[in-house]
DNA sequence: TCAATTGCGTAATGCTATAACGTGTGCGAT
DNA sequence: ATCGCACACGTTATAGCATTACGCAATTGA
């Protein structure tokens, strides 16, 4: 899905979450928007609901959170599922894609005839810097 | 890990799990241990994080519940990661390993130096019945 | 005996997400 | 024009998920 016009709530949660170095809890943006007028929960998650829709915001389930693509140009979306590796002491996450993965989860999926809607690779663990 | 004998508790939110025929939330295992004494979110959370240990109960990260191992006999875990297909409309859910996608992720950990200590794959869906 | 560990019970709190209501604005169809 | 509709927005309340903090009891092992 191409990315319309933001709204100005949109835009602001867009913002806030390009700016940051890591992914962000939906309450934590919402602090970060009081100064703008940003006072209840759903003022946040309608902004990311289309963020999401529009494939230029990634919710991390396995830590309720919310990142900005890091493939803003590309429309890697279009060609498989997006992983991602989520250092759990700084934070910072990495997104990638592997075709093979994709390929092998979806000849599983066809074999038993299970229907894919949204696939979610998470890998948790420590980046380079922090693990040395 | 191999599991010890289960403790009162313990041994109670297996019991509910297992016979359930998809994942539970905690608060849904709490309501159904209520006439058994359980009173706090506690009494399941702290079950649960012993069972997960084990390996005998595995937590679905998208949909904040909990199933219990489809593998009990094979030590599945020791060599790779699971992977679920989860079914949003009836529940069910199926859990499989992929070696072909291990190698893949392990690669690509290697490659960045990620040091990965949990992953999470899965997959929402429609299971055959219920696409049909 | 003493200390450390583990499990348990309870209350309180915090974090995450949605439901339900109403408002206003833009825009095409009648 | 004005009606109907879609959409974004604001607010309050509530639902759902998870942890912190405190204290007690049983077990283990030096
Ligand atoms: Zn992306
Ligand atoms: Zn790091
Ligand atoms: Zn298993
Ligand atoms: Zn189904």
């Amino acid at each position: 899905m191409n990315a319309p016009q933001l709204t100005k709530n949109q835009a602001l949660v867009f913002e806030v979450l390009e700016k940051a170095d890591g992914p962000l809890s939906a309450y934590t943006i919402l602090d970060k928007l009081r100064d703008h007028g940003f006072r209840a929960p759903l003022q946040v998650y309608r902004a990311l609901e289309k963020l999401l829709e529009y494939g230029v915001v990634h919710r991390l389930e396995s830590i309720n959170s919310f990142v900005v693509c890091a493939h803003p140009n590309e429309n890697c979306h279009s060609h498989g599922t997006v992983a991602f590796a989520i250092c759990e002491s700084c934070g910072h996450v990495m997104e990638f894609h592997d075709h093979e993965v994709d390929h092998r989860l979806m000849d599983w999926t066809r074999g038993k005839k299970f229907k894919a809607e949204k696939t979610t690779i998470e890998i948790r663990g420590l980046c380079e810097t922090c693990a040395a």
